[in-house]
DNA sequence: GTTTAAAGGAGAAAAATTATCTATAATCTT
DNA sequence: AAGATTATAGATAATTTTTCTCCTTTAAAC
């Protein structure tokens, strides 16, 4: 029994093979949007239904094991639950990448100044990578 | 010919009644999503159309007379250009809040870290305000 | 292997958003 | 200020996105 069937199981979710395409495609792409996600795994699954897409991303949401990247100006992306971290968005290729910046600071900062109890910080830093310079 | 309407002409958009409405509905707001400023609208101009409301926020955010902000599990709002800001959400009474915090530093370790030329960044701190304690 | 509870697929339904068309209203021109 | 011009509002249809229903299949438990 693989890694991903376990984990599954214990967010409560049966293993179905399906389930653990999604799993796996979001493992390799990192983020991708529900039509994304769809294109894929239509290649595996010839007849997998839309509603499954959408039924399992939002379990899988519900049950923490995946999150929602919301995004100015774009579909959300999806990606598996982890360390908190920000991201980076290339607006010219699209290209969503992880990054591990350090918030406290500012999270203090902005609870002090608010008298405001933060529990998450959601950070998006938009502008053009370096291949699309 | 009030503030509105001028700044209104300036960004090509003809000043009516319900444009201006939207535009003043906002600023007393400050956040909006698209049902809340229908129903208020809808109190002002019995008859309008809900495509109008789509219309006309659409038409302000292509011409940066407004901006989108998308929030993690609730839809987005609305609100007036201004200076960049960062804003907080309150989970409980849904309350959003502009906040204004210096995000140089982190912008410039993110953009040297990944060598990332950034433009914006959008920042919302989710959590519990000081009246839903 | 049988049981049972959950999940998948097909398609309908609902919700959200956009497009089309015509009358009207805002702005421009003079 | 009056008429010409153009954009917009409203009604409705169309499209897109998301959710739901129903029935069959499959994973997991025993």
């Amino acid at each position: 029994m693989n890694n991903y069937t376990q984990m599954l199981r214990n967010h409560n979710l049966k293993a179905t093979p399906q389930r653990l395409a999604i799993v796996d495609m979001l493992y390799m792409h990192g983020h991708m949007s529900i039509d994304a996600l769809y294109e894929v795994m239509i290649k595996r699954f010839s007849s997998i239904s839309l509603a499954t897409i959408y039924k399992n991303i939002n379990l899988m949401l519900e049950n923490t094991f995946i999150q929602e990247v919301k995004l100015p100006n774009f579909k959300s992306v999806y990606e598996l639950t982890k360390e908190s971290h920000s991201h980076t968005m290339c607006e010219k290729c699209g290209k969503i990448n992880d990054i591990n910046l350090d918030l406290d600071a500012i999270v203090n900062t902005a609870s002090t100044l608010k008298n405001f109890e933060i529990t998450k910080a959601d950070l998006v830093l938009s502008g053009v990578c370096k291949n699309c310079v």
